[in-house]
RNA sequence: GUGGGAAUAGCUCAGUAGGUUAGAGCGCCAGAUUGUGGUCCUGGAGGUCGUGGGUUCGAUCCCCAUUUUCCACCCCA
């Protein structure tokens, strides 16, 4: 009996772990532009953390946490998202007693109990950033922008931008009561779902994919109309701003988002692919949170992107470009091949040889497979004259170098 | 957590109304007078047909269980 991968787990390798590096360096460089540091918290924290940041009636802290008791009878969870261990260490290190802002991105695996689907993992990586300290719509503007700017970098097109507001505390009761209301007089005609729902979490009924039920809700009361002046305000700046920044964006009375902690300022980036459709990066505003996890009260507004939601839409075919292979004849050229490769590597360049012994044309057959610019085979005559033949892979031209210049050759 | 598909070579998938040696394409390896790749041609290796049980003279195929995967809900990134 072999033993498999856990489900909802998954090995990375290949051309995906080619890809998914890419991603990574493309999100440090967008980082690095918006001035955002990076920061790396432990994998599993005290559970209490997730049940006060993520809020103990949400379905991650509910059933889909991978908690357990350690040897020192703590209780343990492998973080299911990572706003909360950022702001945990945000308080932590004090780092409000800084120049603020403070700008945080991280790339994380993050665990949740949950079924897999395509897109969806156990075992996933988020990357994501946090921003302390603005309660001003230019820092959600700018979180946004980081977000745009790794899709476009990544030449993501087919995707869309969300947006909305959910408003400040009042805002919110001011909105609920006023759904409930609606909702009431709609009861009757309701599923059986959207009316389970309008007594446990209203803002979700308009979220039902039941046509009948969406007819209903033509009418209904949005966050938008709730809004008091200066949420009002917030959100009209923020369209501006993106406007400005041509980031092209839908403004979505349905984007509410699962976590309780959002505030103001709600967003999602949402891929239509053949592979995967659906948010691929989702975040916003949450002024209550740091107050929350029990510090004082502090602004913030992040997202979190899903890794394998952003690979599968981004589907790189170039690999990367090995520089020389060196084949030999003999085992004399397979000692001095091995020598070249060497130095050629000390310099930084990406030489390979054969391993396995191969005849000279299964040789170039892997130099072709591996992707090289340059060939050459070593063998008697090389040796003796110094003098090599390398070929060009592309064009199929060869040149005579002396065997000492191969490095200034490639260089 | 609920409901439904799927599982056959490294990959993508055919197939057998239950019958001896289970196929293709791609990939891999090797040849085409022995020191040069990519195209073409030829050959080869590689599968206890997801796993366990049952029905049967006989199961990859039918039944049950189990695991994994995909889809629709639910939820999320």
């Amino acid at each position: 009996m072999s033993i498999n991968a856990l489900k909802g787990t998954k090995d990375i390798y290949g051309a995906e772990i080619e890809n998914l590096q890419k991603v990574e360096s493309i999100i440090r460089e967008v980082c690095k532009n918006f001035n955002i540091g990076e920061i790396r918290t432990p994998i599993f924290e005290l559970t209490q953390l997730f049940q006060r940041g993520v809020g103990s009636t949400t379905d991650i802290v509910q059933k889909e946490m991978y908690s357990f008791i350690d040897k020192g009878e703590n209780n343990i969870t492998l973080k299911p998202e990572s706003t909360a261990p950022v702001v945990r260490a945000y308080l932590e290190h004090n780092m409000g007693e800084n120049t603020q802002p403070t700008k945080l991105y991280y790339i994380s695996p993050t665990f949740r109990y949950e079924r897999p689907e395509a897109g969806r993992l156990r075992q996933f990586h988020q990357f994501g950033i946090e921003v302390f300290g603005s309660s001003l719509a230019i820092a959600d503007a700018e979180v946004i922008a980081v977000a745009d700017a790794v899709l476009k970098r990544l030449n993501i097109t087919n995707v869309k931008l969300h947006i909305n507001s959910l408003g400040g505390p009042k805002c919110r009761e001011n909105y609920n009561k006023k759904l409930i209301e609606f909702l009431d007089t709609k009861k009757d005609s309701l599923c059986s779902l959207c009316n389970e729902r309008r007594t446990k979490n209203p803002l979700r009924v308009l979220d039902c994919k039941n046509e009948e039920c969406q007819k209903l809700f033509v009418n209904a009361p949005t966050t938008l109309d709730a809004l008091d002046v200066e949420c009002k305000a917030h959100f009209e700046m923020l369209k501006t701003l993106l406007t400005q920044m041509e980031i092209s964006y839908v403004v979505d009375p349905k984007i509410v988002r699962g976590l309780d902690y959002y505030t103001k300022t709600v967003f999602e980036f949402i891929l239509s692919s053949p592979d995967y459709s659906g948010t691929i990066c989702g975040g916003g505003r949450y002024d209550k949170l740091v107050e929350e996890i029990g510090g004082k009260s502090v602004p913030a507004v992040g997202f979190g992107t899903g890794m394998e939601r952003l690979l599968i839409a981004y589907k790189n075919k170039n690999l990367t470009k090995r520089d020389i292979f060196i084949g030999y004849r003999g085992e004399q050229a397979m000692i001095k091949a091995t020598l070249l490769v060497n130095a050629l590597r000390s310099k930084g360049l990406n030489a390979d040889t054969d391993l396995l012994g191969r005849s000279v044309k299964a040789q170039m057959k892997y130099a072709n497979k591996i992707n090289v610019k340059y060939a050459v085979i070593i063998g008697d005559t090389e040796l003796e004259t110094g003098w090599l033949l390398i070929k060009d892979m592309e064009t199929s031209q060869e040149h005579k170098i002396n065997i000492d210049n191969i490095a200034q050759f490639l260089l």
